[in-house]
DNA sequence: AGGTCACATCGACGTGTGTCAATATAGGCC
DNA sequence: GGCCTATATTGACACACGTCGATGTGACCT
């Protein structure tokens, strides 16, 4: 288990929070925005690795994340890379390793835009 | 306003549930289901008619559809036919039009797949 | 410095998807 | 039946995306 000593890495200050589905029509702009952040868990590998860090209660080293997945290292690279781009997940080099989390306020923001009124 | 009398068309009785993000690591399947349902979330014109639907409270006439969507009408229906299909919304053709409603139970759903432990 | 490990980027390929014009199908009306 | 309206389907196109092998880049170690 690679789970570091500190719980979490140091989380973004201000998620771009989603204007919900129900308490207007939403506007070109927020479905676009909207649909970029859903399109992120649209991927059934960039899925699983959010359920990994997400499970680890923490973050983990990107080293182990790439067997479980089952996919190529430049694969799973690419993948964390989008969940970072999309504020899914954040990063942390570590010597020679980089520790990724996901950030809860992010899929709470989401979670938050699917509630029904 | 084109909002039918009923409130809703009859809603399926069971929604196929999606396994969450934090309750254990997703297997491949699983992980495939919940990405196919996020995807129909991953489009601008989808999140939009879904914004529609959920904020009219009821079930609404595809013809009143199009023009807020500012799409052709091909394309309304290809979406809306999408959405059906996975279990979003519910069609009733009721004389030459068709109503569509979203299904409150499985946007619910979805969210339950993004709750943080 | 040289070597090795860990991760990111590049280039290329195949596949899926959003979009529309054109056409088909279904239903009401005269 | 014949016509019109409303929605779905088809075919075609462009574009984005997932995937991998090969290569680049940064960091530790001796």
């Amino acid at each position: 288990m690679s789970v570091r000593e500190q719980p979490v890495l140091e989380q973004p200050d201000v998620v771009a929070c989603c204007a919900p589905l129900s308490a207007a029509v939403l506007t070109e702009t927020e479905a676009a925005t909207l649909a970029h952040q859903f399109a992120m868990l649209a991927d059934p590998v960039r899925l699983r690795l959010v359920s990994l860090l997400s499970n680890a209660g923490g973050a983990v080293c990107a080293c182990d994340l790439v067997e479980p997945v089952g996919k190529s290292q430049p694969t799973v690279s690419h993948h964390l890379t989008r969940l970072v781009a999309a504020g899914i997940c954040v990063s942390e080099r570590r010597g020679r390793n980089v520790w990724y989390a996901v950030v809860p306020a992010a899929l709470e923001s989401l979670r938050g835009a699917l509630a029904t009124n």
